[in-house]
DNA sequence: TCTTTATATATCGTTTTACGATATAATATT
DNA sequence: AATATTATATCGTAAAACGATATATAAAGA
């Protein structure tokens, strides 16, 4: 089996320092706004959802990557924060749709502007070690180390 | 206080959705090799620490962005399963210095293929949520839509 | 050199959050 | 109508990081 060099360990590494490093930024903005980390995140869910795909909670425990009723809790206590809100669909009774109060949209567009802050000068490094795990073409000027 | 767009709030959960499938995948993958998820990105930090940098605790919590009792636990638990060695530093006798034993060299290597592999198909995704969030001149082509 | 302060690591009880197992309600299928 | 499937909900449990605190070593000041 292929082995890895210890450059590309190294860029493993780099990578993730990076990705914790934001997702650490992240749960320290998240808790000053008196969120739990998922909160956020599954309010971003709701807003920035694709068109046409609807809100429903199976759908975003999807996009979470968690299971459903652990989306349920979830919701649960954002509901009773006051952020989201339940509502049947009509057309099948079982599904219920999300939507953000004005509280939670509020509260997500701050939250959403300090991330898109955070990222953007985050992603330099972010697309640097990206790119070293990559075949050759993938990178524009070639270093002269590869 | 400017405003996101919808597109920047797509982007946004569009990246968190991506780092989440990374990390779900890596989760799995890692309990799947008998390991929490943090003992497989310590084992990595350790391997893939720049050069010149001693393997201490502090700095081991230091990158993983956790606090150092947390590494300590963390580390104990890697070190009851056979996959670091401590070893206190000669010159500076509070220090602990960290090593994988071959068990742990083994281990990481394979969680790290998968990753690596994993990675590189991910990586496209990534990089494309990214630069949807920088400015114009980050990205090669402009869009027509931009 | 003796005392104080700082640094590195360790221990223990608690908390938080997702999970497993299970339940209820609505819809689809035979 | 009876059964199976899908969507959501509830409750007790478990894992992992944390806060508070302790111990050991080193550095700094009198």
């Amino acid at each position: 089996m292929k082995k890895l060099t210890l450059s590309d360990y190294q860029a493993l590494a780099e990578f993730r320092y990076q990705i914790r490093r934001f997702l650490h930024f992240s749960e320290q903005a998240v808790q000053a706004a008196g969120l739990e980390r998922g909160q956020y995140q599954l309010m971003l869910a709701i807003k920035g959802m694709p068109e046409g795909v609807r809100p429903r909670i199976r759908e975003l425990a999807n996009r979470m990557r968690i299971q459903h009723h652990s989306a349920v809790e979830l919701i649960n206590r954002l509901e009773r924060g006051g952020y989201v809100q339940r509502e049947r669909a009509q057309d099948d009774r079982r599904e219920v749709l999300l939507a953000l109060t004005p509280k939670g949209e509020r509260v997500l567009g701050e939250l959403a502007l300090h991330h898109h802050e955070e990222l953007r000068s985050a992603a330099p490094s972010l697309v640097a070690a990206l790119q070293r795990l990559m075949p050759e073409k993938a990178t524009r000027e070639k270093r002269s180390a590869s």
